[in-house]
DNA sequence: ACTTGACCCTCCCCTTGGGGGAAGCCTTAG
DNA sequence: CTAAGGCTTCCCCCAAGGGGAGGGTCAAGT
């Protein structure tokens, strides 16, 4: 198949595929006789891999590891579950980071009235010179 | 002063007070007689209120709008507010979102043995041609 | 057969919020 | 007077995409 329906099978734009071959996550795509990338239902399983890894937020640079370990019937699963494990890490430290954001800009929210007055303790505080660790 | 002491003042890194001037978001700074920018203690304060709006996960296209309402003595809180509160709203669904490729992710380790065995219900699962929704 | 539209190709630019480094002035200390 | 370090502009890079130009190819309708 070509890489419009390659495409529509894998939810994966025609950019993407493109790129993801650029790049090396994907083997050269084989070409027919007028140069058009063909691809096979396994390609197709391959980007539709590539798609669920994304899903779950893994790197390009993950995901490229992740299918060389999907591919190697020979892999041990403590190597995929390392990369799982460490990615698993920075999403929490994320969502801590996140939500310690989260508590000041709620706090700051609170204490703005919100209407046409011009004092805004937002405002204030970021402005301060002192850090917002301030509480 | 020069662009050096106003970026140690400010924890904001040289290359990105030139880029801050670039992208419109500050004003051009003066120059000196040898095209040096020269900058005030009121610039060094609005790179800190930058560095602090950064650190709460502001975009810089949102940063632009906080400044000029804080600049401007006649505005009305109910703008900023709206600002900090669509942030919220953002930060808040980007928890959510991580919080579920979480949900999957731990499920996905947990029945990972991690061990020399290449069975991996992690790799399996990235494969499927079913959705993760399916638990 | 010919046209038209839908694909496909490559190449380049844009995004966000940074960073690296080169080549060439300016300044200041020794 | 020289050397170091600060400053300037300019260009390149990252991730993970997207937009669009300019041109080749294929298939269906007339």
């Amino acid at each position: 198949m070509n890489i419009g329906e390659a495409s529509k099978l894998s939810s994966i734009s025609v950019k993407m595929i493109r790129k993801y071959e650029d790049s090396g996550i994907v083997p050269k795509a084989k070409r027919n006789a007028s140069g058009y990338r063909s691809y096979s239902e396994t390609d197709v399983h391959t980007f539709k891999f590539i798609k669920t890894s994304r899903s779950l937020g893994f790197s390009m640079k993950d995901i490229k590891e992740l299918l060389s370990l999907w591919r190697n019937k020979k892999r041990t699963s403590s190597n995929v579950k390392k990369i799982a494990e460490k990615h698993i890490e920075n999403l929490e430290n994320k969502v801590d980071e996140i939500n310690t954001m989260l508590k000041t800009l709620k706090h700051l929210a609170k204490n703005c009235h919100g209407d046409d007055r011009p004092d805004c303790p937002i405002l204030s505080n970021l402005g301060a010179a002192e850090k917002m660790e301030a509480f």
